[in-house]
DNA sequence: TTTTTTTACGAAAACGAAGTAGTTTTTTTT
DNA sequence: AAAAAAAACTACTTCGTTTTCGTAAAAAAA
């Protein structure tokens, strides 16, 4: 089963290879007649169109790349999911980079796409990302950049977020409001402008409140599981221990969750949590998980979109944009104060 | 900023074209000194290569496609990322693809891959695929498919999949001798292998124990969430409801468990639940739910690894191999009996 | 009928890298 | 010192498509 390219159409056909070329892609330079017997050969031959030819000469890959710190988080994934519904909607191919929140990744992946594999990126930073010179350089040689959710302000393009500040406000708040007096903030690295962003939150609805601020109930957590499964079981072991816990990821939560069973504290009683969470189990965990809920799959379909709006340009140049999303809180039994109680 | 290509760098030098391409793959026909020369200006330059100059030579795109039907499983997930693995670790690109759990979109993806976008595929299959045109066809235009999971015996390749069969009936006798007479079974899709595997192996245990087989017990489900909750709610509400279901899939357990709720059904105590499942919040549920855990994440390595073996060669066979892991089942309160209630 | 326009097609030059088959220079052997 | 061998480099073709520029024939306008 040999490949079957334009000449052996056209020398099937006694045309040339422009005709042929010229007839499947529809152009009016070329007869019904013609048009209708090119197709016909070339599907009855099994012509296939080598793509990478057409990339070659048009410096256009129909390709984007979608890079994420982590695939185990459903946040990700959902926002994955709604690019490649815009991506293939246009007809484009989606590839996919996972950094695993490895700055030094990052940046070789980045580097790996310097060459035109890609026609523009979709992208969250990760948490150990504390330059951005390889984005610069990426943008730089003409492909586009649209951030989300982990974005970088520093660097001037399209960026979809959720209103991070608000929600860590509010998270915060519910958690007062629910008789916590003493929370403390899970944070997913300090890196990042979200978790700026949340951790201000945090600290201005404490403020709000009269509660003291208390630089020690901010646990700087990593990408390591077992280190932060240390971190959140001293924090909630020792005697004088929080109340409630403000959770800036899901997997914290998760694994504040596993704490407290190993501890046989009670959620809510013992403690409160709150997290920012797109689990599809959040309502059946024991407790219910108060979850803060992001637009995920919007904000890909976003991303994506605003992605899709420059390709094609010969020099591309996003500027400056942001779309903020509503993220939703959605009160459960984790949070629940005495007099609510489910 | 313009595109730097192998002529410009050549430019530079005063050297040809051909010098500079073979200085930069470290020909033994180039000299230290130029080579030297050569790597020093081109790394000052900004020079790099354009992919797919090469892909076009060379027919290989060092691009691999992985196709899941869904991504919203823990289980895919994890697959992807194991695959990924392997594939970054041969310096290969990864291409996702989702189904959508439908045949037509995969036969578009695969129609789509035929003309040499990717080197080889990692899929498993579509609940709704049921004639495999599409992929022998992919495969004679000498792009390798290697199956995960949801496999296809009628295709000569390699296939990693679990023991499904052995993990339906433990799943199934599980359920038994916690006390379970009536077992119902959530099906994915009567198309699937894995299905009627674990459908035998539920059968099987049912025999064995002297259960009566009643077809009804098997309920087909879809990829259709809303129709899934009507079709498990109208089982758990008849007056003859059975007192364990077996899940063949993770979503449908949680679907399950959203029932058990709407319904104020029990768990365990008026229905025991186990389900295939990745889910890291399995141990977390309300009640923890037993799972048949899938070493996911060794398949997607497993696959990938099968596939490079093959790579590379003019004309790709790959022979029948059936690589068979085994799930775990890990028992937790969802299925507990009198006797062993925590 | 002649001129102009339109229609339909073809020849050939990109695109960027890689590798084959020389060619020249240098080194080694006799 | 001549011949042979090795080293270092270059010219040119190829991969498959797209597209620009041309040209012939047919149709329309003069």
């Amino acid at each position: 089963m040999t490949k079957v390219n334009l000449k052996m159409v056209s020398e099937k056909l006694n045309v040339s290879v422009s005709t042929v070329s010229k007839a499947l892609r529809n152009s009016y330079e070329i007869g019904n007649e013609t048009k209708r017997k090119v197709i016909d050969t070339a599907q009855q031959m099994g012509y296939r169109r080598n793509p990478y030819a057409g990339f070659l000469r048009n410096h256009r890959s129909k390709t984007i790349a979608v890079i994420v710190p982590e695939l185990a988080n459903n946040f990700f994934i959902q926002a994955i999911c709604g690019a490649e519904l815009i991506a293939h909607e246009k007809d484009h191919h989606v590839l996919i980079y996972i950094t695993h929140d490895d700055c030094s990744k990052e940046e070789s992946i980045l580097k790996d796409l310097q060459n035109g594999r890609v026609d523009g990126v979709i992208m969250s930073l990760s948490g150990t990302t504390k330059t951005y010179n390889h984005i610069t350089e990426l943008i730089g040689a003409n492909i586009p950049v649209v951030f989300f959710d982990r974005i970088c302000y520093e660097i001037e393009t399209a960026k979809v977020t959720t209103d991070d500040f608000t929600s860590g406000f509010n998270a915060t708040e519910h958690l007062i409001k629910n008789g916590c007096m003493d929370i403390a903030y899970l944070s997913l690295s300090e890196n990042l402008s979200i978790d700026n962003k949340r951790t201000q939150g945090y600290l201005e609805a404490l403020n709000k409140h009269g509660i003291p601020i208390n630089k020690t109930r901010i646990i700087k957590c990593s990408n390591e599981e077992k280190s932060n499964y240390k971190k959140i079981r001293q924090l909630l072991k020792s005697n004088r221990r929080p109340d409630g816990v403000f959770s800036s990821v899901e997997k914290l939560a998760i694994t504040s969750y596993v704490v407290c069973k190993d501890l046989n504290l009670k959620i809510p009683d013992d403690l409160k949590i709150i997290s920012f969470s797109n689990l599809r189990t959040a309502p059946l965990l024991d407790p219910p998980l108060t979850s803060i809920v992001q637009p995920a799959f919007e904000m890909g379909k976003q991303a994506a979109t605003m992605l899709f709006k420059h390709l094609g340009k010969k020099v591309i140049f996003i500027p400056n944009e942001n779309v903020v999303l509503k993220s939703e809180l959605i009160k459960r039994n984790s949070t629940a104060g005495k007099s609510n109680r489910k």
